[in-house]
DNA sequence: TGGTTAACTATGGGATAACATGGGATTTCG
DNA sequence: CGAAATCCCATGTTATCCCATAGTTAACCA
């Protein structure tokens, strides 16, 4: 197991950096190399992946991902209209893409359609997980994002946070 | 329980993602077949399926679910009247249907009716259970799953457990 | 150090197998 | 004997696997 401490340990366990490749056709595309690192050696051979119930975009990740989303569902109440909802949205969404023998996945039209993929796919590593944008999208939405961090950037002080989110 | 890691096998052991099947004449449907890989090795070759209790659409799951079920009421006090309703409404109404050479099963009346289905399924994997829906039904409360998963996704930090998950 | 090789990544196309689905035949039960 | 459920086989479509190619990076040897 990696915790956020071996970040620089021997390899780095987590999705990193922001590439563009290109869908063919049948919905095919290369998941980058450093990505299939992350995952390999996992029990599923390839990612998961659902739609964003936030935006015009993607979420990804390995297994282990996904039992952590399981397990913060699961400590919530079993009729909790939340559980319930987040349920839904994410198991009921979420596809599980097994890597080819040249560790491309097949995005099935469902979620090429929410991300609005047209010919190419920019994969953003996020450390956890990753997202998948239409290049176009993700261009604006960097845009808008980095000044939102500029306008905030106080609030990213050490003392300033409660939870840590990742 | 039987721990968030051994939730995937050689494939992802959890029911995941959407699909929508048709029901013929004679009310037999197909079960996706990831689904099927789910229950396969089991004790019994097919699912359980029984109605909701909470809306017009049915639950299921292999048998392990079941068990899950039977040992979480058996914990119960055995003249609560909570658990005498989930005996009834669960094993009461529960129905095993086995899966037919192609992997199909026959929807007694019972809970197509239930359902509402009518010539289409949506099989929804939620993880350790899945539901099944008439198609226009679950589009409805799809939409609101995801409105509400939005607005309250800050109940749901992945990243807020450092030693957590695997 | 310079050139050559080898390995890997990303990509394209075609063959193959699996899946979902329809109809008919046979059995079972009332 | 009739109705209904189960089993069996056929078919179109879709997805999966397997091959080949090109550009790049890393390794290796002279």
């Amino acid at each position: 197991m990696q915790g956020l401490c071996g970040w620089f340990g021997e390899r780095a366990d987590v999705f990193l950096s922001t590439t563009i490749n290109g869908v063919d056709a049948k919905g095919r595309v290369s998941v980058p190399a450093d990505f299939r690192a992350v995952v390999r050696g996992g029990p599923f051979d390839g990612i998961i992946v659902w739609p964003s119930f936030d935006g015009p975009y993607l979420e990804g990740g390995g297994q282990a991902l996904l039992e952590r989303y399981q397990a913060l569902i699961e400590d919530m109440d079993p009729y909790d209209d939340a559980r319930i909802a987040f349920e839904r949205a994410i198991f009921g969404a979420a596809k599980p893409l097994a890597f080819d023998a040249n560790g491309r996945v097949t995005l099935p039209k469902e979620l090429s359609d929410h991300a609005g993929l047209d010919g190419k796919a920019t994969f953003v590593g996020l450390g956890s997980r990753f997202e998948i944008w239409a290049p176009e999208g993700y261009e604006e939405h960097k845009r808008s994002a980095q000044a939102f961090a500029r306008d905030n950037k106080r609030s990213l002080r050490p003392g300033a946070r409660p939870g840590g989110a990742a």
